[in-house]
DNA sequence: AGGCAGGTGGCCA
DNA sequence: TGGCCACCTGCC
């Protein structure tokens, strides 16, 4: 396929190396692949297929696909034009050693805008998997259930397509359990084609119980949708990782999911997301 | 070979 | 409300 020559994008934010790796493929998106040869990322969102190279000065240059130059979508999804400098200082981390650690090792990590349907579908796949496991259940399901966006590449099924589809043929990718409530959410938004954007635009505690009204989506893949699929940066999922580094490193060693989460967005505030990411990427990394 | 992995929902006290 | 367990599948 031909690609259009590397572009700088206009950050606001620089990113290092390491941020970009856990911004693309740190487990808020999972059809990002790192391509040894041409030192690059390539990534698909939407109906966007798209290539980023991590340059000098921690700058970053993209590529596209020439038959689809025009559909470049690129700074909303890496949210370019945010000044995340401006965020992470109101985040609570002159007072929290463990933040300010992990924040000054992800210099420029950030939260995507996917879109927000499959972002959903993303994480009702990521039920007790890990990350490679949940992009193959992904390409799986772009595969076989979603359209061709230019040749080899596929794009995710919309809901309406998945509904479409047999819980027996979802099973059949690997989806397991998973495959029941993916085929019953299809079904019910297949139904109610403006439910998923009315959601979006609820603010954040409305949106979470709406979305939890689905089979399959309990408090963290909600909070995991609406943070990296609805921009609610005030979202704090807690997944085995959050609770590791809030027991041992913040000593909250008899805090359940539930009371972590409460104290998640007490204690980073407006954007416990974007803290919940830094502590995430800092806890796997020294795991 | 058995336990476990970025959970959820149903059942029981 | 709170704790426990089954549920698919693949990987160590």
């Amino acid at each position: 396929m031909n690609w259009t020559p590397w572009q700088y994008l206009k950050l606001k934010c620089p990113i290092n190396r390491e941020a970009l790796k856990e911004t693309l493929d740190g487990g808020q998106a999972f059809r990002w692949k790192w391509m040894e040869e041409e030192d690059c990322w390539e990534g698909i969102w939407g109906t966007t297929v798209a290539r980023l190279k991590h340059a000098t000065d921690d700058r970053l240059q993209i590529s596209l696909p020439k038959a689809l130059e025009a559909k470049a979508e690129i700074g909303d999804y890496l949210k370019i034009g945010t000044d995340w400098q401006q965020i992470i200082d109101q985040l609570p981390w002159r007072s929290d050693e463990i933040l300010k650690t992990s924040i000054s090792a992800f210099q420029g990590l950030r939260i995507l805008k996917q879109p927000f349907g499959e972002t959903l579908l993303a994480f009702l796949c990521s039920a007790t998997k890990q990350i490679p496991q949940i992009k193959i259940m992904c390409e799986n399901l772009a595969q076989t259930h979603g359209e061709e966006i230019v040749e080899g590449y596929h794009a995710l099924p919309s809901w309406q397509r998945l509904s479409n589809a047999t819980e027996t043929e979802l099973r059949k990718l690997g989806l397991g359990f998973r495959a029941k409530n993916i085929k019953r959410t299809a079904d019910i938004l297949a139904d109610s084609p403006e439910r998923l954007s009315t959601i979006e635009s609820l603010p954040y505690a409305e949106a979470k119980e709406e979305l939890m009204q689905l089979p399959g989506v309990g408090e963290k893949i909600a909070d995991c949708a609406l943070l990296f699929g609805a921009e609610k940066l005030d979202a704090f999922p807690v997944d085995t990782w959050i609770l590791k580094s809030l027991q041992n490193r913040y000593g909250l060693h008899d805090w359940n999911a539930k009371q972590l989460t409460h104290f998640g967005r007490i204690h980073f505030g407006e954007y416990a997301g974007l803290a919940q990411q830094f502590l995430f990427s800092w806890e796997r990394s020294e795991s």
